[in-house]
DNA sequence: ATAAAACATTGCAGGGCGCGCAAGATCGCT
DNA sequence: AGCGATCTTGCGCGCCCTGCAATGTTTTAT
């Protein structure tokens, strides 16, 4: 069965794009993890990918595209959102969209330790991970001003979107910082929870 | 030594430059805000400020910091924070705090607005707006983790400083974005009482 | 099956960025 | 006035990123 989900048919050609795309992602993940940010060339992870350095930039825009790339995980996200039953508060409608990310870290465990490796030593990247761009926190925006019933111009989706971003960041920088690395989903939660309440302060040893 | 307040002594040089450093920023601001960020060079910018091209990355480590470069608020906030009674409560200090940066957006009100264009123009630069940098971030942490009474690597501290550097940027941008510009302080207010009230939903008109 | 259209990869050329280095100018201090 | 510290500047270099045109491969239409 070729009509299954919602895909019209994968492809040869399709399937190369996605192999590339994974190989040149890995190989500037693992160079920079090992080197750092300014020791890796393009020229390096492209070798490493066995494309030309020519192609790699048909793939991303720039060198840190290739390392926090969003490879379309904004769009279902955001779709997750919207089949949210209309009555859950915002709150817990975005943290239970973000079932879906928590499962893709999850499911590419590996990649995204060296991810959040490389995130946290190089602090400039963090605001583009996960909804970092302009196009995406905007569709985020729109989906949850849908959800209060207000317009997409009131102040009160762009803070909670911003504000959330910040919390799920927070979450994953936690996530990578803990050699035993807890459950995500759990660090998620605890954040919401505080957001949630107010961020009241916590009891004083 | 001239221990007046707390500056050892302007002298002629700190003046330069500090008129240079002011005239590239300014330089950048205008040039940008006229044709793009892509659309002009760190060579426009240098002759428009009048010094040499090399100059320039003596005082910005790149093209992008000559338009949000911090220029030391940080560091007054992180002052002005701990100078705030322990028994105010977290989110009332940091806001406190922000006073003095209000300030000095009112006192330099027309750079502050070409500057909140360029940035909403080019949201990439947003979250090195004001605390976007790694250091910074961290030296509020510490002082957040102080107050409350943890350690700076607790949870806490780290997710409260995360969640209030959105909601001011959020204020910010909302500041930028109406044409009668309201005051920025009741932004802030605004931002910052829904924080601490949990981003309650807003009554559906 | 074969031809045509669509698309991916690559090399080449080039502008711009960002930095290290060393010479010259300016400033602060005695 | 003179010395040391600091700032500016020119030069050169490697890297980032893009546009263009050529080549090869996949898909689609005939």
């Amino acid at each position: 069965m070729t009509s299954a989900g919602t895909e019209p048919a994968p492809g040869r050609r399709d399937r190369k794009k996605r192999q590339t795309r994974a190989a040149l992602t890995e190989a500037a993940l693992r160079l920079v993890a090992e080197r750092g940010l300014a020791q890796v060339t393009v020229e390096e992870i492209s070798e490493a990918a066995d494309v030309s350095p020519r192609t790699f930039f048909n793939y991303f825009a720039c060198k840190d595209d290739a390392l926090v790339g969003d490879q379309g995980v904004a769009a279902r996200l955001v779709a997750r959102l919207a089949a949210v039953p209309p009555e859950v508060p915002v709150l817990a409608a975005l943290r239970s969209a973000l079932d879906e990310v928590i499962d893709e870290v999850r499911a590419e465990r590996e990649l995204w330790c060296l991810r959040m490796d490389v995130v946290t030593r190089n602090p400039a990247l963090l605001p583009r991970l996960l909804a970092g761009n302009a196009e995406t926190e905007r569709a985020i925006v729109e989906v949850v001003a849908a959800r209060v019933g207000v317009g997409p111009d009131h102040a009160y989706p762009a803070l909670v979107t911003a504000v959330t971003g910040a919390a799920l960041r927070h979450a994953m920088t936690r996530w990578a910082a803990h050699p035993d690395r807890p459950d995500l989903a759990d660090l998620v939660d605890e954040a919401f929870a505080a957001l949630a309440e107010g961020l009241p302060q916590p009891d004083r040893p």
